[in-house]
DNA sequence: CATTCGTGAAGACGAAT
DNA sequence: ATTCGATTTCACGAATG
């Protein structure tokens, strides 16, 4: 469970929830044969029906919104077997492939002992033989400059993608989008940081899970210009379809964060604010503005109709936006003619 | 005093040339 | 590759409570 435990004001602990939109149409639940995992379907908190958030990889709470797993993985076979020698067809063997790992974890050693399939000695010919062939093993696998180049990349995308919290399959994406980007040779005269970065950026924006530049930047080892013109760059070559970041992706994280500042944000807040850009979205207000500071002015306008206020320079700390944007997106919401959006509050 | 509001210069970016 | 337009950021000061 990805719920954090107030410490300090537990009457206040279902304001730092995560609440998403239940109008969803309800989701089939699949039945699988194999049901070994014992699922929770009930919400520990309000006993509310659990379902699945698809769009995030969520399972949460249709009620309160607590999301419950963040993973949505899918254990069991894909396949269905009817009977024994079916199964056994159908049935494979070994670890799965695992794109986190350079080698998709399908290395192939040859063992020390030199004996052959009988356990024969090797004569001494034979010997310098597979000595050879395993010095040839051995550099195979790490020789290749891009190989080398994968591991290191991995591992940075890992090391991010731990440091800013953001759920495995995005690791995964990002780790075969570099997969992809280093097959097309876009590598040569690019670091491997920066484009390190920029796959888990595309990856976390291609996800619903978008983490803004300056996020980005805090983890990375390199500066927001080079990953920045690395995303770019590969979201061109290799032709991603990536709109614009919804500001609404970023509230529950922002309400989070202001909250652990101190700063109080109470669900009607958050919910008028994703109201606000719900609002900005069908007008079409978004295009060119940062999705950060529609987000941190949605908050703004949302805090001043419920009396709760984060003063601009908090929400200017926490969202990583300046105060004149919000100032000016906050103007944007709050433009005559708008008085009607309240309704719905 | 803290907070909000407005301004001009400067940087970054996408689109067009 | 350069230019243009829109946007954001920075730094500052004024107004407001």
């Amino acid at each position: 469970m990805s719920f954090k435990q107030n410490t300090k004001k537990p009457a206040s602990k279902t304001s730092r929830t995560r609440t998403r939109n239940r109008s969803r149409a309800p989701n089939k639940e699949k039945q699988t044969d194999n049901e070994t995992e014992t699922e929770i379907d009930e919400c520990p908190e309000c006993t509310g029906n659990i379902t699945l958030d698809e769009k995030h990889g969520e399972r949460c709470c249709e009620d309160c919104g607590l999301v419950i797993d963040t993973e949505n993985i899918d254990r069991g076979p894909e396949w269905r077997a009817f009977n024994a020698s079916e199964s056994d067809k159908k049935s494979r063997v070994g670890s799965p492939t695992n794109e986190l790992m350079h080698d998709k974890g399908l290395a192939t050693n040859i063992d020390w002992k030199n004996k052959d399939a009988y356990g024969r000695s090797l004569g001494s010919k034979q010997r310098q033989r597979m000595n050879r062939l395993r010095k040839m093993n051995r550099w195979g696998k790490t020789k290749d400059a891009k190989d080398r180049n994968l591991r290191q990349a991995l591992g940075e995308i890992d090391r991010m993608a731990s440091a800013l919290g953001v759920p495995r399959n995005v690791r995964k994406i990002a780790s075969s989008m570099y997969r992809q980007c280093l097959d097309k040779d876009m590598l040569p005269g690019r670091s491997i940081e920066g484009m390190a970065t920029g796959c888990l950026y595309a990856s976390a924006r291609m996800n619903n899970i978008p983490r803004s530049l300056d996020e980005m930047e805090q983890v990375s080892r390199v500066d927001k210009k080079e990953f920045s013109r690395a995303y770019r760059y590969i979201q061109k070559e290799l032709g991603l379809e990536i709109s614009p970041a919804d500001p609404a992706e970023y509230l529950p994280r922002f309400v989070a964060k202001l909250n652990d500042e101190g700063c109080e944000v109470s669900q009607e807040t958050e919910r008028l604010a994703k109201h606000f850009i719900e609002k900005i979205k069908e007008n079409e207000m978004q295009s060119g503005k940062t999705p950060t500071g529609i987000a941190a002015a949605a908050i703004y306008t949302a805090g001043i109709l419920c009396n709760e206020t984060p003063t601009q320079s908090t929400l200017s700390k926490v969202t990583g936006v300046t105060e004149v944007t919000i100032r000016e997106r906050y103007q944007d919401i709050a433009e005559d003619g708008h008085e009607d959006w309240i309704h719905g509050a």
